[in-house]
DNA sequence: AGCACGCCGACT
DNA sequence: GTCGGCGTGCTC
């Protein structure tokens, strides 16, 4: 090899590292003498008067040598892996976030980077007993006699004696300390024998399986209806990567509501998966990332943070209901979980599997295209048919009056429906997207309405908690007794359905079923969710009245009767995919019913049955539905057949919201195959406070925004106190 | 993200 | 006369 002048012979005086602050890139350091560093160490530096961890990410970019501080100390050799750096990269260039700000979801558990030191346990140490005990002492060592290792509490407690006297011994050396390493944990076994596979099934777990043992990348869309099986076809894939010795990670959209799934996984497997989401705290949390890293933990299951977890090897993704918007983090580094999960899995060189009844249309673009390839589950498994769904045109058949209520809203055939599905001793289901008692409350001497004072948004009665909720903010006040503009008393008239109304409707018209209301609202957390579940499958509850949450997941086997209360909710506001998650959470709601023995039906009322959604749920014909959907997004070039980008300047008062998004506008890039819509008052033009104004920006598929973003933005300098905020293909209109 | 610096209101 | 509010700016 060639003798190589003084660059490569030298150590590096200089190193970039990336810290995990929202800054623009990496700063340099110096590498002290006798100090070894290489990309990926996590390191201690000294910043400002304060010291901060980073990580060693590359080549000194050439900072002036007087300005150079040392690195302190490196905290952990190698922690951050080439793939991980090259993934955080590609999330920040992509999202135009600061590197940092991707750095810290990577990093987030700095506690982590030491190893666990595991709590000390006592026992009888060798050491003679003397002739002179105490009673308690002597009660305590005779305790401790069968030689096992205790914590210090548990040990005084189960011997019966104080804590002093535990001291008191091991100050002696009658006791020791010992300090067993942590406990592994329990492993899924992938030879566990799984579920006999339909035809179907064994056809597409061989294909994902086949994906696996080939160590490259692709992605697969696995599709098939609600009841298809499609958990037990990606857990063969699993079970492939697990043999391999590899890690796995499969993403799922609402972990806190995930218990049937963990259930299962653990019946498949023998053991639970590592879960990971952002409740997950403390110990346990630390404890995961450490076992993450370490290759222990061989199957996680997690939200999008999961993502940016240390693997060590990873040979495969699953993204579970991959169209659900919950996969898109909409604040701090603003990136879909999904499309990330794809190109982590392509850095990776690993296959990855989507997972969906009601595949997004981005996803179905990249089958078309050839990029993806598709996998469908056609029938329900065990024989299950797929209930019948029919319209309710609510012009023709208005919800009659109820005595002793307002407004009402049920159609005479869903009530009748609702009549004999109850007369069967079956279970109903009522949908209704709504949070709370009534979206609206407006006084009835003036007509004033009551709003949020930090945002463009009214204020939603919840009555059960008696209280008036701002869904954006959080605010949250007490239904004043007179107007706050009239002063009339006792004037406030509820407009609209939410989930609580509607079960006083219930109420009125059926009041010997016993009725449950499940919002997120409602529910303390998961296990009151379960417990819900386990009171529908017992079938000790007739009428379930639900939003988006009773949507997701568990298929109830005595349900037999769906009602869409409003069909039309979804579809109303301007939001490029209102159509696609109508459809799809109405086609989600609707699985939720029908078994063998007894088919389930869906009545979804709607004020206009001619619309192309409406039209294509009750022929249950998804193919409709998408040429429609596709034809549209096409003609107008909207994703996924072009690209969009919005930017929303945000400040405290409207006169410099709009003075900064001027500013924007007159350094907006002119070019032919870019269209830049706006300025326009965002959808929610005040939100907490904050007055904001947006800016869409479409280009072809072929160009990509970010070169043009960047450029853009870096000509305008805005005044600190406008916030700025760049969301890649949004998902969110407000 | 911290942390300091800096310029305007209510207190010992 | 100071203590302290958080707007603004910087950190290799």
């Amino acid at each position: 090899m060639p003798e190589s002048p003084t660059t490569e012979t030298a150590a590096p005086h200089a190193v970039a590292v990336l810290l995990p602050l929202p800054l623009a890139g990496t700063y340099d350091y110096a590498v002290p003498a006798g100090l070894a560093v290489a990309p990926g160490d996590v390191v201690r530096v000294p910043l400002g008067r304060r010291e901060s961890l980073g990580v060693v990410w590359g080549a000194a970019e050439g900072i002036a040598a007087a300005r150079l501080k040392p690195i302190a100390e490196v905290v952990a050799t190698g922690a951050v892996g080439e793939l991980a750096r090259r993934f955080v990269d590609w999330v920040a260039g992509y999202t135009l976030a600061p590197p940092g700000a991707v750095l810290r979801m990577a990093l987030s558990v700095p506690a982590a980077l030491v190893p666990e030191v595991p709590p000390p346990l006592l026992r009888r140490s060798a050491e003679p007993l003397p002739e002179k005990l105490t009673a308690a002492r002597r009660k305590l060592l005779d305790y401790a006699a069968d030689g096992f290792a205790r914590p210090a509490g548990e040990l005084a407690r189960e011997a019966g004696v104080g804590a002093g006297v535990v001291k008191g011994l091991l100050d002696l050396g009658l006791l020791e300390q010992v300090r067993l390493p942590p406990r592994p944990p329990r492993q899924p076994d992938p030879e566990t024998p799984g579920p006999t596979l339909s035809p179907a099934q064994g056809e597409a777990a061989a294909a994902l399986v086949a994906a696996v043992e080939a160590r490259a990348f692709s992605a697969t869309l696995l599709d098939g209806v609600t009841g298809s099986g499609k958990t037990e076809v990606y857990l063969e894939a699993v079970a492939a990567a697990l043999r391999q010795g590899r890690q796995v990670l499969v993403l799922l959209p609402e972990i806190a509501l995930s218990a049937q799934w963990l259930a299962r996984f653990a019946q498949r497997f023998g053991a639970p998966p590592a879960v990971w989401h952002s409740e997950i705290g403390g110990l346990l949390r630390r404890r995961t990332w450490r076992q993450v890293a370490a290759g222990e933990a061989r199957v996680v299951v997690g939200a999008r943070s999961a993502l940016f977890l240390p693997y060590r090897d990873l040979g495969l993704i699953v993204v579970d209901e991959e169209h659900e918007a919950a996969f898109k983090q909409e604040d701090g580094v603003i990136y879909h979980a999904r499309d990330m999960a794809v190109v982590r899995a392509h850095l990776g060189q690993i296959p990855i599997a989507l997972v969906s009844a009601t595949p997004s249309l981005e996803t179905l673009a990249n089958v078309e295209a050839g990029r993806y390839g598709a996998l469908h589950l056609p029938e329900r498994h065990g024989a299950a048919t797929l209930p019948a769904t029919s319209l309710v045109d609510l012009r023709r058949h208005p919800p009659p009056r109820v005595a002793g209520l307002g407004q009402s809203w049920l159609s005479p055939p869903l009530r009748t429906a609702l009549a004999e599905t109850l007369a069967a001793g079956e279970q109903a289901l009522l949908f209704l997207n709504r949070r709370g008692y009534a979206p609206l409350t407006l006084c009835r001497a003036c007509g004033h309405r009551l709003q949020c004072p930090n945002c463009t948004a009214w204020l939603v009665e919840h009555r059960l908690q008696g209280r008036l909720q701002c869904h954006h903010c959080g605010y949250t006040a007490r239904l004043p007794r007179t107007c706050p503009a009239c002063a009339a008393e006792e004037s406030f008239a509820p407009c609209g359905p939410g989930v609580e109304r509607l079960a006083e409707e219930l109420t009125a018209l059926f009041p010997q079923a016993r009725q449950a209301v499940l919002s997120s609202d409602l529910i303390a957390g998961p296990s009151q969710a379960q417990a819900l579940v386990e009171a529908m499958e017992r079938r000790e509850i007739d009428l379930l009245v639900g939003t988006q949450i009773v949507a997701k997941g568990h298929h109830f086997p005595h349900l037999t009767l769906v009602g869409v209360v409003d069909g039309d909710l979804g579809l109303v506001g301007g939001d490029l995919r209102a159509g696609e998650r109508t459809f799809q959470l109405l086609s989600q709601v609707a699985g939720r019913a029908g078994r063998a023995e007894a088919p389930g039906r869906v009545l979804i009322q709607t004020s206009d049955p001619g619309h192309p959604v409406m039209r294509a749920l009750a022929a249950q014909d998804r193919a409709a539905f998408l040429a429609a959907e596709r034809a549209t997004r096409q003609a107008g070039g909207w994703p996924p057949y072009g690209r969009l980008a919005a930017i929303i300047v945000a400040a405290p008062d409207a006169g410099r919201a709009d003075e900064a998004a001027r500013a924007l506008s007159r350094a907006a890039p002119r070019e032919r195959a870019v269209t830049i819509l706006g300025p326009a008052p965002a959808p929610l033009a005040i939100l907490r406070g904050w007055h904001r104004r947006r800016f869409l920006v479409k280009t072809p598929k072929d160009l990509l925004p970010q070169p043009l973003l960047r450029g853009w933005l870096a000509k305008v300098k805005l005044p600190a106190a406008v916030r700025l905020q760049v969301d890649v293909d949004p998902y969110s209109f407000l």
